[in-house]
Parts: structure tokens; sequence; C-alpha cells
DNA sequence: CAACATAGTGAAGGGGCATCACGACATGAC
DNA sequence: GTCATGTCGTGATGCCCCTTCACTATGTTG
């Protein structure tokens, strides 16, 4: 319609960079015995050092009650341990184990290794022009805060989906 | 180490365009009483028309018996219903119901909306430079095929995840 | 027609996620 | 110091996605 054609190409290129690369991630993890949601509360982890489950719960943007579950699952892999709140004894510190720490840092390597094959022999200012790109869509998308829902209630104002 | 910084930059950018966008798609559909895995039913119903379950389990790359699943709860919100085959008896034809095509056409509305805003006031040539480094990612990702699989390898040769 | 392949589904189970209710503890007010 | 109130974590339930295995009803092929 009003949207050029040039536009239409892009948003597919990233839906499908969006497909291709978590799934990519979720296999990954798996062959490593890990799950998405358990990898990132150890990613969490990793750039916070040891935390409560509450403040774990807020950085996945999770309910408390799932944390539970992560940690227990964590707990049970060998990955991280429960220990007792120096101060708080209402709250345990989610602590990594040496193993815990190590499949950390090799997920950090592995990243840097992903990230290095990507880029491999791509022109320097073919890579800064995508940047760039990156960050203007990243900051139109911020500015708009609701994006789709804007589209929507721009597109078809007053309606409602079956419930 | 090896990689250079701006890799790095350029890898966080689309990781956090992928968080950024399918959690944006997710709330969306949910405010239309959808999941990203009955809308990507519907979408796959949209490009193919009336699909036997068998085709779409292809499609969406899942177990023929999560479709059933699919299927049953997209029948019960009425938007599409379970057809007989016309020449093969085990076989039923999802198709759409009128409320279904409906929204699946308000789903294609929508992303045209959402690409419209996304690069509105972009300049065309900061468009095409994002189209082509998007493209010269995927296809070094498509050539790799396994991506960090092939990283993780490389990076630690012999190591295994206690299951 | 017998032998074999295929479409769909019941049963059972692993995860992720949410809300509600509740007990253990922390804290500020009195 | 005691008491109201808020917070941390977790048991109980329940929804959703997804899988494998077993089984029925049909197609297909020799």
């Amino acid at each position: 319609m009003t949207t050029p054609p040039h536009h239409a190409v892009a948003f597919d290129r990233i839906l499908e960079l969006v497909i291709v690369v978590s799934d990519d991630m979720t296999r990954t993890l798996s062959a490593q015995g890990l799950t998405d949601a358990r990898a990132h509360l150890l990613w969490e982890l990793h750039h916070r050092g040891p935390s409560t489950q509450r403040v774990l719960a807020d950085a996945l943007r999770v309910s408390p009650r799932n944390i539970t579950g992560l940690v227990d699952a964590l707990v049970a892999t060998g990955l991280v341990t429960r220990e007792p709140h120096p101060t708080d004894r209402r709250a345990t510190l989610v602590t990594f184990t040496e193993r815990g720490a190590a499949m950390t840092a090799a997920m950090e390597r592995d990243q840097q290794e992903f990230a290095r094959i990507l880029f491999a022999g791509m022109p320097d200012d073919r890579v800064t022009a995508l940047v760039d790109g990156l960050d203007d869509v990243l900051a139109r998308l911020k500015e708009h805060g609701l994006t789709v829902d804007a589209a929507r209630a721009a597109a078809n104002p007053g309606n409602e989906a079956g419930r």
C-alpha cells in the first residue's frame, strides 16, 4: 500500500534473522543441556554476581515463582547453589558452582566465536552501515514504545479480539 | 580476543533487535487472544490455503500430535474448522472460518503498518545498506549451517554437557 | 487380499509461565 | 518490646508448547 517495497523487504530480513538466530541459540543451548530460560538466568547471574531470586525475577521479567523452578533445575544439574543471604534470612543468594561458572564462561566464548564467524570477511564499512541501520530501527522502536500496538490502533480503530 | 569490537557491537544490536521484535509480536498477538504457535499456524494456513494437519506439521516443523492440539484450540476459538478431505478419508483439511480469515487479514495489515512505522523517515540508502548487511549476515549463517555449533566445536574440542 | 505406509489422536511427561495462598522473616510505628 | 505491614520464597493449580509411544482408521501396492 503506502509501504515502499524495500521497507517490506527490510522487515522480512529482520524477521528471518530473528527466526534463524533464536533457533540456532536454542539448539546450541540444548546441546549443552540447557534451555533458553535457564541459560538466561545463568547469563543474568554472570553479569550481576550472586543474586537473590527476587532480583532475578525482576531481571528476567518473570514471576518469582518461576525463578524458584528454574533455580531448582539448575541446582539439580549442579550449575548453581542456594546460599543463605548474609543479612536477610528470608532471601537466598543464587551462586555459581565451579561447573556453572565454567559453563557460563564457555557461553561467553561461544558468543565471541559466533560473532567472529558471522562477520568474518565482511567489509568494515558494511558492518558499520549495518550497525547504524540497526540502531536507527531500535531507536524508532523504543521511541514508539507500543510499536505494533500503535500500528494496530491506527489501522483499525476500535476493534476487540473475542476472548 | 580476536574479535574486533565493532563485530561485538553489531552482534549485540542484532540480539537486542531479536528480543525487542519477538517480544513485541508476542504481546501484540496475545492482545488479539492468540499465542505465537497458533498465530504461526494461522499464518501458514493463510499462505497455503486449506491444508492437512500433516502438511502443517511439516511446515511448522513440529510433531503432528502438536498440530492436533493447536487446531483444537483454534477450532474452539472459532478461527478455523476441520473439513473432510475430498479424496483421503483419513485426512482433515484445516480451513479458515470467516473470523479466522478476517483476523489473518488484520495480522497482515498490522505487519505492513509495523514496517511503515519502523522505517518511516529513514533515508532510502540507509535502508538499502541495512538490507545488504542483513543479507550478508543471513548468507553467512546459511553457509555455515551449524553456526554456533561450529563455533563451539572450534572453541572447545571434545566437551560434553553433563546430563 | 495381505503387507505396509500414512493421517490423526489418546495417554503420559518435560518445560515455561502465571496467579493465589501461606509461612518465615524484616521493619517501622507506637 | 510488640504489632502491623511489607517482602522472600514456595506449595498448589492451571494454561500453553512440545515430544514420544501406542493405536485406529484409511490408503496403497504387490
